[in-house]
DNA sequence: AAAAAGGGGACCAGATTGGTCCTATTTTCA
DNA sequence: TGAAAATAGGACCAATCTGGTCCCCTTTTT
């Protein structure tokens, strides 16, 4: 599975919609939920998430709510797939800790933790200002001819 | 989640090792399973998605087992993917047939469509002649001096 | 006829995921 | 001062996905 899990679809849609609204005001998960029609109780959890991370703050009670904390620019679209679900990797085996029934007489470890490093600079120099509505920017590194 | 499922890998192993051993023989779904250590009734199921796919062929009885129909280096990991976990999208709303919640107002969907035709990209332009033990190419694609 | 191999359906157990519920705490405001 | 609104976060649940097993069938060779 080469897929964003919900927490992570639903953390970068909250991120943009703060650098949109931001007028320096809090905005609460409530607003947030409603016009992305968004479960409000997990995307709560999400935001707690994201702050334990950095890129937002928070104040609670009225008028409180969520603000953003560093420029989108700052805000890779690997850092938030990581602080929303853990550590990235292809398989266990690249995870140092973790280890699999192949171990050694593995033949694809290396390819594959290859692929992986291609993958995360990739998503770790993806900026959420990208994202940003009319970027003109096509997100795609450069390609040579042949795939190498 | 940005991982490779068990189906993917042991696919993975499975052709690289009939391309190591290939001899113009079959070689039966046993002995691959025993040399990688991966339990034999799931390599089954692969190999028969594989043949499937048209990367392998089967014969049936005595000195059966499976060969490589295609040269690796027209086998790339998108398609193995594609073939043992159907059709690859970040997301559901970037498969046609599906939709989401958030439809319309989401704020999302475009970028993430984008990052995806990049990964599609590279996974169908890899091919598992690179996966090859010793292969020199490092298996990545020229990224500019920005990630553009 | 027996053995070895693939084809494939059925099924199961554990993990993951998406989501809900509840309580506590903080802050604002009438 | 008390109610309301907001975050913090633990507990939990239901559905799905995944990895794996089991069983039976057909084909091929010996």
């Amino acid at each position: 599975m080469l897929r964003f899990s919900k927490r992570v679809e639903y953390g970068l849609m909250a991120l943009l919609e703060l650098d949109a609204s931001a007028n320096g005001g809090y905005l609460p998960v409530k607003d947030i939920a409603e016009r992305h029609e968004i479960p409000q109780d997990l995307l709560g959890k999400v935001m707690q998430a994201l702050t334990r991370a950095g890129y937002v703050a928070s104040t609670k009670g009225m008028h409180g709510g969520y603000r953003l904390v560093q420029p989108l620019e700052r805000v890779t679209v690997g850092k938030v797939i990581e602080s929303l679900e853990g550590p990235v990797y292809l398989t266990p085996c690249c995870d140092d800790s973790k280890s699999c029934r192949q171990q050694d007489h593995c033949n694809i470890r290396r390819p594959i933790l290859r692929v992986q490093e291609h993958l995360l600079r990739y998503i770790s120099q993806l900026t959420l200002a990208e994202f940003r509505e009319g970027d003109p920017r096509p997100i795609e590194m450069n390609i040579g001819e042949q795939c190498v």
